[in-house]
DNA sequence: TTATTTTTCGAATAGTAATTCGAAAAAAAT
DNA sequence: ATTTTTTTCGAATTACTATTCGAAAAATAA
């Protein structure tokens, strides 16, 4: 019999195992977080980690599922709007912008771990990488949407995407300044969007 | 003694090496790059490589030294024209751009492995790191006086070259297509930064 | 041909870090 | 108060991989 207390103490202290092993990437990088640095900073002994994942690699796939379902969460609500896709494309990335502002060493994580993680076969139906898929494709499918409706100009979505992610990732994560505001995030995506759509 | 053609040889086993480590390097990412690999790879024996380099790490700063060099070098005939700030810093990125067609996983290995390293404070000084801070300021001093001639927008030069640097990267390295064509990455650069400088 | 130098490499060594063990402390149930 | 379950963790153990050793093969020089 387990009573409602201890399964949230037991949830809260995954999150404290969370928390520390975020830490210890943000210092070392991915390969250099240690599971005995991971265990000082969350304030565990080692072996206890074992008591509530089943092994390093189980703690940053769940931060990564964590992560992205909370990403696709909330974008979700505002993301079926179709009337207007380039408004809802452009409402997507600062909601994104706005949760990166509030954890930039979280969304490093997500934004970076998958590709240094070792990245099984089996991990391709992952949670993450279900939520992931998600999202690129809504996104993706507004650009389309937007050009039929010629709020975008007509051109490979696949090559937009990649383009837009990279500005976003350059302006978030490259250098290591304070945290870009929404507005300047906002004139940087507009600007490049709109000007391509009008010429 | 050691004639001529017996430093091209040790030369060549060095780069049969070094190629061995790239090839690596892309199956399995630079932290699961193993001396057992590597060796596998070059078709040598391990402690082969240790004849040639003293360390696993030298391996890749080796990769580093000698792919900045090449990016270096081959800009430099380019990038001290300061009449036309605007058509140097695109002929730059154009001539980048056709490296990276030329060899995709050097040059992904040559963007990302700075950050993937341990990089101990003497790399602070190493030779790749000199190439890349060289081509860095140069190429933000062309956006600056850019800025001068009204041939970019009056804006802070480290957030426009952080923009440009995450589009690069995005249309290059993001998604696993074919290489950007020469004319499609044209487009995406000079119209981001042409009607941007018009707004 | 013989001696010397260069090159090669499998096997041992060494260090690091993930994972398991086994016991005990703490908490909950009876 | 006693028993059972849950939680904790230091100390092995195991796995992995960089690096060194020591001998031999191959190439070159004498």
């Amino acid at each position: 019999m387990i009573s409602e207390r201890q399964i949230k103490e037991r949830e809260n202290r995954k999150e404290q195992i969370l928390k520390g092993a975020l830490l210890v990437f943000k210092q070392k990088g991915i390969e250099k977080s240690t599971m005995d640095e991971i265990a000082k900073q969350s304030d565990f002994g080692k072996a206890s980690l074992y008591y509530y994942f089943s092994s390093k690699e189980e703690i940053f796939i769940e931060l990564l599922d964590r992560g992205w379902k909370m990403i696709w969460e909330s974008i979700e609500p505002v993301i079926h709007d179709r009337d207007h896709p380039k408004d809802t494309f452009i409402s997507s990335l600062n909601i994104i912008g706005g949760l990166v502002r509030g954890d930039r060493v979280l969304f490093e994580f997500l934004f970076t771990a998958p590709k240094a993680l070792p990245l099984s076969d089996e991990d391709k139906k992952s949670d993450w990488k279900n939520y992931q898929n998600k999202m690129y494709s809504v996104l993706q499918s507004l650009l389309e949407d937007g050009i039929e409706k010629k709020e975008f100009p007509k051109m490979r979505t696949d090559l937009l995407m990649r383009a837009i992610g990279g500005l976003f990732h350059g302006l978030f994560f490259l250098g290591n300044e304070k945290p870009m505001s929404r507005k300047t995030m906002e004139e940087f995506i507009t600007t490049f969007i709109e000007n391509y759509s009008t010429s």
